[in-house]
DNA sequence: GGCTTACTGAAAATATTTATCAATAACAGG
DNA sequence: CCTGTTATTGATAAATATTTTCAGTAAGCC
């Protein structure tokens, strides 16, 4: 199912700010916080107001269309989120962030965990942080990080 | 080594504000933000201006003496940072935090994520989310989340 | 096409973080 | 222990980020 399908089935309509922000978390390629989409698309002649952005990204978020990702800095942004997929390794050098799964290998350390916290647990946040294939090749050639 | 000698090393001088913050640090059970560490030190009488606060975290975090932990509703706290552990189960209902090995576990799919991605892997954050013994004595006795 | 009501956008209020700079206090050296 | 140097503090202000409010607009049902 889309999302257009899934928003209207949920009970939302499709409003052209919906349309618009959607339309540039689909290609996004790292993570983006509510300031950035709101320059980006005003700079694409797109003008709506900010307000709109963050109620949108909020939507979106808790319809588990996009997730968050903790960046580095600590600012967190968001990336469109495949389903069953949720975790990112993200460029410390520019940023471009790729999905990976993951859930599989944690099993046994979850198991772990809990018997030696006594917690029981009921989601985790993993990601990795390093360089993607472009900037290990441009940082290798002699770049500065 | 203690923190005291240890940021006394560093360079860094051993002042009233540090002093108040790291004390509290130390026996901190959730994550503290610089507003609360604010607001608690105000309550117990220590009157410091909170952007000691913010530079005080700062440069704590920046030394490895502290630890980020990224929340479930975005915020960002602060936890004391034993060496080598960096990874903290958080509970969802009473948010007390302890921390956990893990690192050793991660090696396997540390490698399956570099070949399937082509990135490089130079740090990751892994946090749990779920309940702590206590909470779950409290829901099972029908309490409501 | 018109009606209902969710949704938007502008403005203002709030909250959070960073910058500036004179006054203060930590600590090294005597 | 006193003194000078300089890192550090705190007050104020500025910048940045997020939330609230509410009248006007438009999405989707009929």
């Amino acid at each position: 199912m889309d999302w257009q399908t899934f928003l209207s089935k949920a009970g939302y309509r499709l409003s052209e700010p919906r349309k618009r922000i959607m339309t540039l978390m689909e290609v996004a390629e790292r993570p983006l916080n509510p300031l950035t989409i709101h320059r980006l698309l005003c700079e694409q002649g797109v003008h709506l107001g900010l307000v709109s952005v963050y109620r949108t990204l909020e939507l979106f978020f808790s319809l588990g269309l996009i997730s968050q990702v903790f960046q580095q800095d600590g600012l967190v942004g968001y990336l469109p989120a495949s389903f069953g997929h949720h975790h990112f390794i993200v460029c410390q050098n520019c940023h471009k962030a790729v999905e990976f799964m993951g859930s599989e290998d944690m099993r046994e350390l979850v198991q772990r965990v809990q018997n030696e916290t006594r917690y029981v647990v009921r989601e985790h946040l993993l990601q990795f942080y390093g360089l993607c294939p472009e900037c290990q090749a441009l940082l290798e050639a002699g770049e500065t990080k």
